[in-house]
DNA sequence: CTAGGGTTAG
């Protein structure tokens, strides 16, 4: 490109001069000629105005390449630049450099970088930016090292960019080299630096090193706020996000939209249904305009913390909704188990031609999953390159979920064995989990050993197998698995229950003892038991992984932390109100029945979010149906 | 003349 404007200098400069250019919304036409009389008449370098060639400034150039569409417009202006000598005014071919590096023109870029001679900060940082933006991180890198070794003046413009690299690039060790060159050159509590350097870190799983660099710092803008409460959001430190947006409030800052996003995304983790509530009335009482994001941001908050009706009242309330809104809700009324909800929404997308999109399947194809809808899950499994999307090794999951789910193992096979794709842990995982329901151990022994060795770090499998077996009977060979956990230094994941009551979020793991009011816990969960016990209620000693007798197996049941905390919810709130109980793990098989009868002989209703999906006990029997 | 943080699944 620059040769040939090279080339086009020369022709110019002899003589000839751009007779046309207009840039009417932009669309370039133009035409080159000798004849100089009529140049400039209608030369039009922006929208709206009409300029002399000799009356053009430096804006005037600068607002032409703003309005280019293509990298072809951005060439054209680019020799008038040179004929007209503006090419020696930095600010224009700065803007020259970073138009083309937006369209991606690099080398058209790069080519300019190296023809200014006289290069001021900007230049550089927008060459780095370039390199950024396409994704070459060495070339990024290798001009930033040039900004060092000539002891050029480091900006705040320029060290984010890098540093935003090397987060994209998860290099914690050039970002941390760059942090370096940071606290040397001064600028490493600049806000812009800083918050680059707290998420850098924060994305590499440093998350230690975020916080630290975050509590020293001497001034935090209400980005860097919002970046730290995300990075606590992503590595599972959701009470300290909330803590943040707090601290951050009554140091006065004014959270903005995305700031908010963030906090509801936090909460929608969180799974707290008190907090729902308190951040959607303080966006309400904020007056916040609600648009597309944020909107969609809510109904997957209101949804994932319980409140399907709520998610979908904000779902009907947005003035506009994307792929991305009709997707979260499909996803939510899946994971509630609401299968026909999520299919007449899908329909009702269909009918708008809205396109779905490859997650739109997976949420509708899981919701299918989890509602023993198999036909339907057939047909749209089906009807997915009609939308141009092929399934991936996600859709395939669901797939197999949805047939081994519903006890056909056989045909599950068949599609693992004939699909094309590559297949990962996930869906090893699930055909498994398919075999642990369906009891079939012959199976579950053959794909456990392609599991384990496409993930030998992963405890789940070894539990799901040790499961199997142990419901076999087979206790040489649960613990073979045992062992072979502990050779590789693995542990089973603890498993956590919570609950909320009087706004306090209290929480369990097995036979705990810690919670103040433990002895009532303990007395209350008893009399449960015998009350459920006369109802119906027989414990299901499959789900104990020990070799032991009958008694001690129903006692290890009997100290699950999901009982306990709803022995606690029982003891903590009204008679007859909504308990509402969240799980980190699958809830436990034995703790399903358990709650069922619960909510049949309490007159509870029971919400239990589990590491799935959300189960809702009432009147005996559970929302997903015994399908989960 | 350059610039930051925000939405769906698993």
């Amino acid at each position: 490109m620059l040769r040939n404007l090279r080339g086009r200098f020369l022709l110019f400069s002899s003589n000839a001069t751009i007779n046309k250019v207009r840039f009417s919304n932009c669309s370039a036409a133009y035409a080159v000629s000798d004849d100089s009389h009529e140049q400039s008449s209608s030369v039009s370098l922006t929208d709206s105005r009409s300029l002399p060639e000799s009356s053009r400034d430096t804006g005037d150039y600068i607002s032409a390449i703003l309005s280019c569409k293509s990298v072809v417009d951005v060439g054209k202006i680019h020799a008038q630049v040179i004929v007209n000598g503006f090419l020696q005014e930095l600010p224009v071919a700065n803007k020259l450099i970073y138009i083309y590096a937006q369209f991606r023109a690099i080398a058209d870029a790069e080519a300019l970088f190296e023809e200014v001679s006289v290069k001021d900060s900007v230049s550089w940082s927008v060459m780095v930016g370039g390199f950024a933006k396409t994704g070459d991180f060495f070339n990024c890198l290798r001009v930033f090292r040039q900004i060092v070794r000539l002891s050029l003046n480091l900006d705040n413009y320029t060290l984010p960019i890098v540093i935003r690299a090397s987060r994209d690039k998860k290099d914690v060790v050039v970002g941390r080299l760059i942090h370096e060159v940071a606290l040397k050159s001064g600028m490493d509590l600049d806000c812009y630096v800083c918050a680059a350097l707290v998420g850098m870190y924060a994305k590499c799983g440093m998350i230690d090193d975020a916080c630290k660099l975050f509590d020293e710092m001497p001034k935090r803008d209400l980005v860097t706020w919002t970046v730290m409460i995300g990075a606590c959001a992503d590595s599972g430190r959701l009470d300290e996000s909330w803590v943040l947006f707090e601290r951050m409030r009554n140091e006065g800052i004014v959270p903005d939209r995305a700031a908010i996003v963030t906090i509801v995304n936090a909460c929608a983790k969180l799974g707290s249904l008190h907090k729902a509530v308190i951040l959607h009335d303080y966006i309400r009482l904020m007056n916040f305009p609600v648009g597309v994001i944020l909107g969609t941001a809510l109904i997957d908050m209101h949804a994932k913390c319980g409140n399907v009706d709520a998610a979908r009242e904000m779902f009907d309330s947005m003035k506009e909704r994307n792929v991305i809104s009709w997707s979260a809700m499909i996803a939510a009324y899946g994971y509630h188990g609401k299968a026909t909800q999520a299919l007449e929404l899908f329909h009702a997308m269909l009918e708008r031609r809205l396109s779905p999109n490859e997650i739109t399947f997976v949420s509708l194809l899981n919701a299918c999953s989890h509602a023993g809808f198999v036909e339907e899950g057939l047909e749209i499994f089906d009807l997915m390159p009609k939308y141009g999307t092929r399934p991936n090794v996600k859709h395939y999951t669901c797939m197999i979920d949805l047939l081994g789910r519903a006890g056909r193992l056989d045909e599950a096979r068949e599609m693992i064995e004939t699909m094309s794709i590559e297949k990962d842990e996930t869906l090893w995982g699930s055909f498994l989990g398919a075999c642990r329901i369906h009891k079939n151990v012959e199976m579950a022994e053959k794909v456990a050993i392609s599991l384990l060795e496409l993930q030998p770090q992963n405890p789940g499998h070894y539990i799901l197998l040790s499961n199997i077996y142990a419901n076999d009977g087979k206790w040489k060979e649960v613990a073979k698995i045992r062992n072979l956990m502990n050779q590789r230094g693995l542990k089973k994941v603890p498993g956590y229950t919570w609950i909320e009551a009087n706004n306090k979020t209290h929480r369990f793991k097995v036979g705990d003892r810690t919670h103040p009011k433990s002895k009532e816990i303990y007395d209350a969960l008893r009399v449960l038991t015998e009350k459920l016990e006369k109802a119906g209620y027989v414990p299901d000693t499959n789900f104990v992984l020990h070799d032991v007798d009958e008694e001690v197996k129903v006692g290890m049941l009997s100290l699950h932390s999901e009982k306990l905390a709803l022995a606690f919810g029982l003891i903590a709130t009204p008679e007859g109100s909504l308990l509402r109980i969240t799980k980190n793990l699958r809830v436990c098989g034995d703790c399903h029945g358990f709650f069922k009868f619960a909510s049949l002989v309490t007159r509870r209703e029971v919400v239990v979010r589990d590491a799935n999906r959300f189960h809702c006990f009432k009147e005996g029997s559970c929302s997903c149906g015994d399908y989960w």
